[in-house]
DNA sequence: ACGGACTTACTGACAAGTTAGTAAGTCGTG
DNA sequence: CACGACTTACTAACTTGTCAGTAAGTCCGT
């Protein structure tokens, strides 16, 4: 075990700070293994593939990551500090403002196809035995569901009842993501419009209450 | 290529229909093969995986398979004529009676982990590069949708747009499969709940037509 | 400003494991 | 007794990870 960055090795050695092009070369990996990752998944997406992009060999891979597993790792760690700089400044909004903020996600992700499968693949091999990334997904669905229930209920001014905006909230990730998925498989599938207008409807009838319109049982 | 049952081998011989025995050693095998590639995956679960189950070795498999592909392929063939007998006499409904039994499925489902997790991991999976599950995958999404579009103008008494039909009908199997998701990594999930809040305020919003409650753009 | 001491960023070869698939042979049964 | 259902034995291709070696960089004392 040798680490790039990090930790003193075992002597007590200083490790000294990484230079310019080093940090740049990781980020190089990371795409690249981001992209690999994205396309053919986290397990039969192989070193090579991610080294080749690069010009280097796998084992130069493993020299900066240590690991394929700390590679994915380092992956959804990257992709989370990408988002937060999107967000730079413009705090993650809440209220009405948060679903106008989805819809214009979704509207401009379908124009970043590898974006949305990278996103659907990892999420779909999370659900299998042990999969590393499973705390990385649970854990942002988590988030998610707590942020737009909380914006249920700003839209709803009190009237909703936190149970309920749960309900939504799960929903409305659902729909996405789901819907990410059909238009994967499917151009066809028109996935603006029908997430926009789901998320409407869902966010209608929470505000609206519990009484159904549709007795279903 | 040599194949179990099927077609003569090179000598003019007659394939000799299939003892009793042996298509119960199929469906043996068909059911731990979907046992397997739903908790791992088709590319990670492995046939020596799929053999042990049944108490036979992989080249066991592939005697009665030919290969892990073909494997697959049957593995899905078998699901979609178990649905079927499933709807025996019990035609598949339309209207409001297709989302009854929507319901009641995704309530089932919600004791039936394993085969969740099997389909969730599959549809995950498929949108990989060149994954052999694809177009079956893609096939079974255009069919429900088809299904549950044409329920939802028959809800709507001709008064719901073709277009808006298929807007609802993507995202009502979307909120389902991306409901399951969620639950599979997190049991405070409320699927059955979340599903059928959904469902109804997706079809109560295309019925009502189209004029958005809450103008997103 | 220079030269040794040390670190970093790799490569290429290899280890050790797993994989699907093949070929040949064995055995029981209809 | 022939054939179907296997097993055993094996191959070829990949996998991740380790290791030693090397060229290039950085740091520091003089």
């Amino acid at each position: 075990m040798d680490d790039a960055v990090p930790s003193t090795p075992a002597t007590g050695r200083t490790p000294r700070k990484p230079r310019q092009a080093t940090v740049e070369r990781r980020q190089e990996i990371l795409r690249a293994a981001a992209n690999t990752f994205g396309s053919k998944g986290y397990k039969t997406g192989s070193l090579a593939e991610v080294a080749e992009q690069v010009g280097i060999t796998h084992a130069g891979v493993l020299h900066h990551f240590g690991s394929k597993e700390q590679l994915l790792i380092e992956v959804l760690e990257y992709r989370d500090k990408e988002d937060v700089e999107n967000l730079e400044g413009k705090h993650i909004p809440g209220g009405l403002e948060l679903f106008r903020h989805l819809e214009r996600t979704v509207r401009a992700n379908a124009h970043r196809r590898g974006i949305v499968q990278g996103y659907s693949v990892l999420t779909g091999e999370s659900v299998t035995e042990n999969h590393p990334a499973r705390g990385w997904v649970r854990n942002r669905f988590t988030i998610l569901r707590g942020e737009i229930a909380g914006a249920v209920m700003e839209v709803g001014e009190g009237r909703v009842p936190e149970s309920l905006a749960a309900l939504a909230a799960s929903a409305i990730i659902g729909v996405m993501d789901g819907l990410q998925v059909q238009w994967l498989l499917d151009d066809s599938v028109d996935l603006p419009e029908s997430t926009a207008f789901a998320i409407e409807a869902i966010l209608a009838a929470a505000v609206a209450g519990s009484p159904r319109p549709y007795p279903l049982d």
